[in-house]
DNA sequence: CCTTTTAGGTTAAACGTTTAACCCAATCTT
DNA sequence: AAGATTGGGTTAAACGTTTAACCTAAAAGG
């Protein structure tokens, strides 16, 4: 039998009421003697308050939702970590979710979370996503949608990463190396990301008046094995580059494998270039030249985000749009 | 205002029993029309039941704590994922609680979780914990130790991995393999799994009558940095070895970037083999010889336990042994 | 025809808190 | 000295469910 507020009170001779300010500082009116004993009385059984109950009344759980699509994919684990702390900083826990990108698990997701009464969502929409955001325009929670923009999301909120300016610096810089016939390694181009690194992509071979076509932007998917396939069809298929800019680090590590396989020597005869920055990146061989993602602060900040817009319940959307950095290592001159 | 149980029933011209009844398919007793017609109500208004309060009479929470040292461990991501699978397959939720292996960060996390009422808890103990394990006797909540095997631990159950078994037989593949002067990178020998690994190595190198000494365990944390500044320093202490079986891959990983820094031959000159098996262990080149934790395997069993022990309530622990396997890839010959 | 069973519900207590409203004695004000 | 304030509490309603116990009319049993 779990002890309850109740015996406390009555173990210390006072009032459930008097009780339960104790416990939530709002102690202002009760005398250090009568709190004291409370404290004491409460160290000695061991009690620990029920919030479950309390969010009965209180009308909030401390509990944030996390909607991501597979904890187990290197760019999400910094991410909640981020998230994480913020939030525990805050005195609220987090709720795990992973979606695998399917909206019937995201769906399921949401729900539950709705269930569960958290107080605010953070969510990676699927890349596939945009009819069925009309289930989401009654959960009545305020959500924050992370890394992804899907327009027309009914969100709160977005934080989101400088994808064209990320991939311009890249590519600029590879130029800049002298690299000229540069081609372009892609995730599924539903997802904004994607989108927005092949403007970025086309916007520095413009501005450095380089030629490229559709064979230039190769899509793919956001994996390695992607990375390979990709890159040895492109070999096969005789097409000429010196630089390949990928649009992230997993498509890059499969690249670059494709690239050793067929003797190509990476850096002098072709530069890669990756995108996010994941632990892989520094610990392959060659360590890999990429643009950083601050994916910790992507997560802390996003939660810090919606804690002001769970906070102030002003309708106005709020955004906050992260800078990436390029890292330079060993893939480029 | 949120719309409750109390409306669908006035909506429905029913009770609100009747309303519970319907949601929770204890409908044996109740008509089909009425209970179409209650669902119709449901689905038109969007409700959605309140768990927080049914919390309150049912005494289950359908959430289950999990909690790590870090999730942006590469460890940890897979083995979350494994664990989150099996609880939302079976309908529960995951909590998540990053601890950085600090004993008041594992103490304020046990505690949250108690106050949020959780069914169940995951606990990955910090290697330095034993002593504080009494305030852990009355948390009143069916733990699992994970991974980490502390003695006197107040558990309900244990997940951990044949370590010696694993070590063992990494280093007799080793000496198959024609390696003679072996060295062992470890953890911090506070933890069970580094004991066990060193116990596996001492076991292998006497079972083939190999000579070996202090020197050759060379102590560090699980990290590639302490892999590189290990390795660096035994090389320049002029320790003579011909294999390096490491704590962990990213120990691995920081030791290979110095035997290569020293212009060693990784595989002719020297092999290499971690412990793990991370994602990177796959993609680094040479890609790494490494005893393989079964990560999905240990969350998801780990919940199935849990879930075990919730159910019966029986006292006597439970115990799961999961087995390693060494895949050879190509830092050994 | 009387009794029992069944189908299809309803009533109300309980879960463990929080908090607005109230209370009373002692102390201040004027 | 009467009224107002203050310190230190207490009372009780409310939060949104679940569920054991109860109820009633119709059908079934004998």
């Amino acid at each position: 039998m779990k002890i309850t507020i109740k015996e406390i009170a009555k173990l210390s001779g006072v009032s459930i009421a008097t009780v339960s300010k104790v416990i939530n500082r709002k102690d202002s009116k009760i005398s250090d003697e009568t709190k004291n004993r409370v404290m004491k009385i409460i160290k000695e059984t061991g009690y620990v308050p029920n919030r479950v109950a309390s969010s009965m009344i209180t009308k909030e759980t401390k509990t944030i939702g996390l909607v991501i699509p597979n904890i187990a994919n290197p760019f999400f684990p910094e991410v909640v970590r981020g998230a994480e702390d913020k939030a525990s900083e805050a005195g609220y826990s987090l709720i795990l979710c992973n979606t695998d990108d399917q909206i019937d698990k995201e769906e399921n997701c949401i729900a539950m979370l709705q269930e569960k009464m958290v107080d605010g969502i953070l969510y990676t929409a699927s890349s596939r996503r945009h009819a069925i955001s009309e289930s989401l325009k009654h959960v009545g929670i305020p959500i924050i949608s992370l890394d992804r923009d899907i327009v027309g999301l009914p969100v709160q909120g977005k934080i989101t990463v400088e994808n064209v300016e990320g991939a311009f610096e890249a590519v600029s810089y590879l130029i800049k190396r002298g690299y000229s016939k540069i081609i372009h390694l892609t995730g599924p181009e539903t997802s904004t990301p994607t989108k927005q690194r092949i403007e970025g992509y086309k916007k520095a071979m413009d501005a450095h008046h380089l030629p490229y076509d559709d064979s230039c932007i190769i899509e793919g998917d956001y994996t390695s094995a992607s990375g390979y396939a990709t890159m040895e069809k492109a070999i096969r298929s005789g097409l000429t580059f010196d630089a390949v800019f990928c649009g992230n680090d997993l498509i890059a590590i499969g690249c670059i494998k494709a690239l050793k396989k067929h003797g190509l020597k990476i850096l002098e005869e072709v530069g890669v270039v990756g995108f996010d920055d994941i632990y892989l990146a520094r610990m392959m061989d060659p360590e890999l030249t990429t643009v950083s993602q601050p994916k910790y602060l992507m997560g802390y900040k996003a939660v810090e985000l919606l804690l002001e817009v769970m906070g102030e319940n002003k309708e106005g959307r709020r955004e906050e749009i992260l800078k990436t950095t390029l890292v330079v290592r060993e893939t480029t001159r």
